[in-house]
DNA sequence: TGGTAATAGTTATCTATGGTAATTATATTT
DNA sequence: AAATATAATTACCATAGATAACTATTACCA
């Protein structure tokens, strides 16, 4: 498969590219989204879930955090641990997420037209397994 | 398709940083390498030819080639117009392209391990193919 | 042919995103 | 109770890319 890598990331400026633009319209980044992805389809989180989730350093979540508070897309709530920052999404935040959730859908579908069902699914399913191998060889090289 | 983009996303920060691993050893970068694989496969080239090539601003390909002149992989030849910089690979720059090119193509089929063939040729054609429907997509909104 | 346009490259400056190391506050373990 | 672990933060640094302004050279054309 020479030539994979080079067709994988050549189409990742463009897309993330056009993700920006599309939430930049709300404030918002393709970073900054994902934390209000993830509190949306799991519930209110510490930081330290949303890092783990997106293998993301911690000191990153927090700047993202602290963005999205700023927006008042996210607010803190109590927990019972009081190390723990405990977020969930505001009224506002909510009505963002549904929005960018639309259209983000809507890219989905317009940016898959012309390519036949059981190849999108065969990429959608390459994806995950690619990086799956990628993990294990990782995980082979410290041992 | 929804969900796609989340896939595709997830797995950009995890080969990423595994090829500029690879390259590393080797004083590079992927965003390096790039300029290293456009020269071996196209000859000798100016800063604009690989600043289009990879829709990358020229500055940001300036930065890239005085880096790869410090390195002493690439050294600019004579061409016809004194405004143009033409670059070429050195004897070194030509070795190292060799290793590094094996070893990506190693990393590239034990990524794809345990994946079918006609799913990596499904994955390989539609990858380009959402690339264009982005850049028609892209088009559509000057009008 | 002389003046204006366009082109190639560079410099300076800015932004976005992420990482590491060290620190504080709170919980947990022993 | 003391030592250790965990959650978050702060300060600092690196990478990669963009824009704007500039220089040098070439092309155009009237």
């Amino acid at each position: 498969m020479e030539g994979f890598f080079q067709r994988y990331l050549s189409l990742y400026r463009s897309l993330i590219t056009t993700l920006n633009e599309l939430l930049s319209a709300y404030e918002l980044s393709y970073s900054l989204w994902q934390v209000i992805y993830h509190i949306k389809n799991n519930g209110p989180s510490t930081l330290v879930d949303i890092s783990s989730r997106y293998n993301v350093e911690k000191p990153t979540i927090t700047r993202r955090v602290h963005r999205l508070e700023e927006l008042q897309m996210v607010k803190q709530i109590p927990g019972k641990d009081r190390r723990e920052k405990v977020i969930q999404l505001t009224e506002l935040g909510d009505k963002i997420y549904q929005e960018c959730r639309k259209k983000i859908t809507d890219l989905e579908n317009s940016v898959m037209e012309g390519v036949a069902k059981d190849e999108q699914k065969a990429a959608f399913h390459t994806l995950p397994k690619i990086q799956e191998n990628l993990f294990n060889r990782e995980g082979n090289k410290s041992e």
